[in-house]
RNA sequence: GGGGGUGUAGCUCAGCUGGUUAGAGCGCUGGCCUGUCACGCCAGAGGCCGCGGGUUCGAGUCCCGUCACUCCCGCCA
């Protein structure tokens, strides 16, 4: 017999009664009769009840060993009378009479409860992670996204992208998120940097011909983190493909995810996934990560307002600015109205107006100052009618798209308006190329720098820049932004020009991204490609409100890893080596941990 | 860097307008229980009320500071 099992924890039925079994496993739970012992020993794969009574020589040893502690059982397969059937377990049928009863690990009193429902506080959940992983939930996310990644490469494969690896130590980019820096020994002074993600890399290999990359690659970001976002690192289906255009990539990569999450879901993944342009995103949703599950759109309503009584509305048109409509159904009264204005305020807005609708017309300070005809107008734009309420967003573009984006999830989700059985997957398209940054007033890439600008060079030396559009779409899934994407830009006149108009000189441009703007010199395909987070997709397909949920080992919120506790000091000899001098104000004193 | 929330037993939490000995469930220890499956019943141990300062006759409760965890903004091309 061999010295751990003969069977797994989800292994015995009815078939087996009779015959002598061995089973190892955690002690998940036991009901202790007095005379009369049950064990529900636990492994990866699931329950069995064992059982032992005071006239057992194993009985006393049963008794005192405490639970996740980690023993063998060895005993009789018994079929249990039909009234004790445990028809939760698919073991359930059976026990397992105790013979022998082996420890092979004691466990202490734990930190956290393993077989409970509730859920400890996240820094004790950390700290003992490889307990917390033993807990049901947590333990069949991983399993998932186990399955998720395995059926990821078959179906890549399978449409002829071939996965290879690409360097963890590489150069620091000098756009984008903050770099991990690893200092060189042989280098003194000088630094590797943890790549942010393998974009230059794939689109050299591109270059080199291959035609169609993928990799579950590892992203490292020094950037804070948040519920979707895991500080440090993460996953992503990294994916490019050579003489493609924008359709050819989702055509390639709608049918993968889409089939990854029916697959692993029970709600169904509308087809083909919309196409929303940018422009169109902001102005319907508010966003450019809507979520489509949501059926309220917002509409503009500025002309409306255009010259109308209502002074603020008319003064904010009359200066550039915009009004934004958002249908409330059901939402005609007062105390709707007003709870949705204080929320705005709490916003940092200066307010939401509102027009209550009855079956005689508009109610509320904005409706007295329009006419009939204009509020009629606004009902029509906005599908609403008696019974509902009109919500205004007014301000510039941005802050007025921004208050009625989301004042629409706000309503969305107080009214319960969204479907709950699907994934909605959209594709965000025709992304600006520049943006203005408000801070300082100079345009400046709005995305990825190696975006193919449409309409080309011609776009870049005639458009106003804030008005050029680039080849460049975010993947969005129930309001929850997956990847962006982009056809790349694989000119080198058409680049140095881009850069340009952000400020780079060619030699900045030369200086930093040489190696792949000198591949461009010999012979480089148009290519594009997209890149959606694997640890996102998980997420979502589990259902899960936070993305530690289903990450194995994940730092916390500041980027420690507590059960390791990184980050963490070195040797001044591993400094010394390394050409690093430390350089920080004395630690304060009374940290818990060094 | 900024804002919000939380911090009370090993764990999850309650603790009112400040008031006398800080509670519950789970876990732990001991006792009882031969068909349970979140077994049940009885008893017990276990508290720097995150930490420091202040107000007060009196602080878990109010104020200030600080630390930790978390959510959000910034940031994440």
């Amino acid at each position: 017999m061999h010295r751990y099992r003969t069977h797994h924890c989800n292994e015995l039925r009815v078939e087996h009664v009779g015959r002598t079994a061995r089973v190892s496993g955690w002690i998940h739970r036991r009901r202790d009769h007095g005379q009369l012992v049950f064990l529900d020993l636990r492994d990866h794969f699931g329950l069995t009840q064992c059982v032992v009574d005071a006239e057992d020589d194993t009985f006393a040893a049963v008794e005192e060993t405490r639970v996740e502690s980690v023993v063998t059982v060895t005993g009789r397969v018994v079929r249990r009378d039909p009234e004790t059937v445990n028809p939760r377990l698919p073991t359930g049928e059976v026990e397992l009479r105790i013979d022998s009863f082996e420890v092979l690990s004691t466990a202490g009193v734990l930190p956290l409860q393993v077989n409970a429902e509730e859920d400890a506080g996240e820094e004790t959940r950390l700290r003992y992670r490889f307990l917390d992983l033993r807990r049901e939930r947590l333990h069949a996310n991983i399993v998932l996204r186990s399955q998720v990644i395995a059926s990821i490469r078959r179906r890549m494969t399978e449409r002829g992208f071939m996965e290879f690896q690409t360097p963890i130590l590489t150069a620091s980019s000098p756009e984008g998120a903050r770099d991990f820096l690893v200092p060189s020994r042989l280098h003194p002074g000088r630094f590797y940097a943890l790549p942010q993600a393998p974009q230059q890399f794939k689109q050299l290999v591109m270059m080199a011909g291959y035609d169609r990359y993928f990799q579950i690659a590892p992203c490292f970001r020094d950037e804070d983190s948040r519920a979707d976002r895991s500080p440090g690192e993460f996953y992503q289906l990294d994916v490019e493909m050579s003489f493609v255009e924008q359709e050819d990539v989702f055509a390639e990569i709608e049918p993968v995810l889409a089939g990854v999450f029916e697959e692993f879901s029970d709600r169904t993944v509308p087809r083909p996934f919309a196409r929303i342009p940018w422009s169109e995103a902001m102005l319907r949703y508010g966003t450019d990560k809507p979520d489509l599950r949501n059926p309220l759109q917002i509409h503009d309503v500025s002309d409306i307002f255009d010259g109308s009584d209502f002074a603020i509305f008319a003064k904010t048109v009359a200066g550039g600015g915009v009004v934004r409509a958002l249908p409330g159904p059901g939402c005609g009264s007062r105390a709707i109205c007003d709870r949705m204005n204080a929320w705005a305020q709490s916003l940092g807005a200066p307010g939401m107006g509102y027009i209550i609708l009855g079956e005689d017309g508009g109610r509320g300070p904005i409706a007295s100052r329009l006419a009939d005809a204009a509020v009629a107008e606004m009902r029509r734009r906005t599908g609403t009618g008696p019974g509902d309420a009109i919500f205004f967003a007014a301000g510039s573009e941005a802050d007025a798209a921004r208050l009625a984006g989301q004042a629409r999830i706000r309503l969305g989700d107080e009214r319960s308006l969204s479907e709950t059985d699907t994934y909605r997957f959209c594709w965000v398209v025709d992304f600006p190329m520049y943006e203005r940054d408000e801070a300082t007033g100079t345009v400046g890439f709005s995305h990825n720098p190696f975006s193919m600008p449409q309409g080309g060079l011609g776009a870049l030396e005639t458009m106003d820049p804030l008005d050029v559009l680039a080849y460049q779409y975010d993947i969005v899934c129930n309001g929850v932004e997956l990847s962006s994407g982009a056809i790349r830009n694989h000119l080198p006149d058409v680049m140095l020009k881009a850069f340009a108009i952000a400020g780079y000189t060619t030699a900045d441009v030369e200086a930093r991204f040489g190696g792949m703007l000198n591949a461009f010199r010999y012979g480089a395909p148009p290519h594009g490609g997209i890149a959606p987070g694997i640890d996102r997709i998980v997420m979502l397909i589990a259902n899960e409100p936070n993305i530690r949920e289903v990450i194995l080992f994940p730092m916390n919120q500041r980027a420690e890893d507590l059960m390791m506790g990184a980050p963490g000091e070195v040797s001044d000899a591993q400094l010394r080596e390394l050409h690093i001098r430390r350089n920080v104000r004395a630690a304060p004193t009374g940290g818990e941990r060094p």
